[in-house]
This record gives structure tokens, sequence and C-alpha cells, in this order.
DNA sequence: GAAATGCCGACAGAATCGGTCGTATACTGA
DNA sequence: TCAGTATACGACCGATTCTGTCGGCATTTC
């Protein structure tokens, strides 16, 4: 529990990679998927719900393929795991759109809501960049979001 | 995704049932299910799981049942959650016992694996009374754990 | 000894996930 | 224009996981 789908984590993947090869115009998703070894076909269709979401642009054609449509710091982990799962609640019921059953009697969800949160926040403050750049990170602190406040 | 299990769910719940009837010698598997409404049987499969980690003491027999083995404060989320749904991981492969066949190509593991170690921190640093006690949380900074430092 | 309770393993139904296939569509270049 | 390369999209299926149930046994109290 508490984890990643593979689909996620195929989708983090061929970001960086896109991330790591700028000079490129663009990378197919079988060029992907090769590098990698995952499914070709399954990380098409990853490819083709970033796309949908925003998150990268797509070229049909020969010498097609897909490329970041933001910069690299620009994109984060929360996003593209928004993108391919969906909206995520660590409460097992989903509260937004239709609310568990027990919702009166369970106050365990409001709390638990709040770490929900603090988990968004530090999934949005990585970004694909991060992920890029996988050197040792000893000694980063740029742009102030390294430190996540909770205050429960 | 990313989320918690309902059985995982019951469990916080029956935690903090127990936690507001510290009056009561011990509780029965059916009276707390009943106070919520889920089943019993699961719920009392949970409570024998959280009996064999040490959260809780159980007592056969009539009038017998289950009650807090430590104090509310020191038994955090993260035990209970560890105790039901067994270690987890933020990435899809698992790492500790049979690592992911496409380990060495993919490195978005181990920044991943930060955040993984995160959200185990925040998980500990929420104890069963916080929940029992969702009263407004506007000022506590109790014990110095309310804050979480990530220097990804 | 009977009733209430916890303990444990097996199992079935449902949901989710991972992955494949087939087909349609769009673009490129010769 | 036409062939080739690539994305777009939906249907589908097998595997796994999750949720919940059942049955039998052990332990304690009355
Ligand atoms: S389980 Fe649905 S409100 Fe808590
Ligand atoms: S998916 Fe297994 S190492 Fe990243």
């Amino acid at each position: 529990m508490l984890k990643l789908t593979k689909k996620a984590d195929y989708g983090l993947m061929a970001l960086k990679y896109l991330a790591e090869h700028p000079e490129t115009v663009a990378l197919s998703a079988k060029d992907v998927a090769d590098a990698y070894g995952i499914p070709a076909q399954l990380l098409a269709k990853i490819l083709q719900l970033m796309t949908k979401h925003g998150l990268l642009r797509s070229h049909a054609g020969m010498n097609g393929g897909y490329s970041l449509a933001r910069d690299a710091r620009q994109i984060s982990a929360y996003e593209v795991i928004l993108a391919i799962d969906g909206p995520f609640f660590i409460t097992s019921c989903t509260k937004g759109t239709k609310s568990c059953e027990l919702t009166p009697s369970c106050t365990i969800k409001e709390p638990l809501a709040r770490v929900n949160d603090t988990i968004a926040g530090v999934l949005k403050s990585i970004s694909i960049q991060d992920l890029a750049e996988h050197e040792q990170p000893a000694n980063r602190a740029r742009e102030g979001h390294g430190l996540v406040a909770l205050t429960l």
C-alpha cells in the first residue's frame, strides 16, 4: 500500500528520460520503452495520458514523438501522478465525489486528510528536473521548498 | 493510489475508538464493529493482527475483548498501517526482498525512496491520541515533531 | 458445561492493475 | 500520391490484490 502504480513509475521514468535528452526534438514512445525495457504499448498509452493533461507535446508522423511541454523544472511529480492515476486520497473514502457510507461515524478521515495534503505538498515540491539530476543531493536548498511544514 | 486500504482505515478507527473509551476494561470486536457499522468478522481479524504486533492486548472469554497495549500517545499511525498492510514502499519495486527486474535502468527509485521516508516520518509523528482528540489542531507544537524536514 | 469471546486458515467475489491487440488517424518524405 | 512511421483510442483479458464470509477451534467467565 501507499505505493506508486507501475504506470506512474513508468511515466516518471519517461519524463526523466526526456529531460535528460533536451537536444533531441522528440522521442518516440518506442525509443523510451526500449531504453528502459518497458512494454512499448503500455508506455504509449501513458504518454498519451500525459499529453492530454498538458505535460507533453506530441507529434505524429516520421521522426515524431513526444517532448516536454514545459521546462523540466516546472513539472512536478504530483502532476505526473495525478495525470496517470487520477486524484488520490489517503483515506479510502474518496470524500470528494461520493462520500463513504460511514462518513458520519468515521472521524478518522479529517485528520488523515491533513496527512494527505502534506504528502501532496512533498510530491509537488519535486520536479522532473530533480529526478533527472540524481547527483548527490547533499546541500541543495534552492527555491526554498526543500522544507515542508507539518503542523499537525 | 497512494491511499490507505480499508483495513488500515478500520484499524485506525478501532484504535481511536478504544482510545476514546479508556474507562472500559475491554471492548469486543463486535462492539467496535457495531459502533462504526463495519463488518464484524473483518474487524476481528484486523484486531487480531494488531494484537500480534503488540499494539493491543486481547482477552478471551465473556466480557473479554481488546484494550490498548500502550498509551494512545505511544502508538503511531505508522505502526498501525505497518501491522495491517505490511511494509510499504512508494516505489513499485519493493527493493527490499526482491528487486525489480529493471532496477539497473531505473534511476527513479532512489529519489523517490527519500519521499517514501518523508511520508513514513509524517505517519510516525501521528499518534492515535492525535486522532482521538479531533479538536481544533491550531496551535499544537508539542514534542517537537510537528515539523518534518525534507531536504530533497 | 454453556455462552461469549478471541484465534486462525481457507475461500469466494469484486475491484484494480498490467499488459496486449486492433484499428483509426496524422504527419513526413520520397 | 503513396508508403512508412508514429500517435490516439477503445476493447479486452489475465493476474493480482482487496474485501468480506465461513467454519472450526481455543480460552475464559459464569
Ligand atoms: S472510512 Fe469512509 S469516512 Fe472513514
Ligand atoms: S520500476 Fe523497478 S527499479 Fe524502478
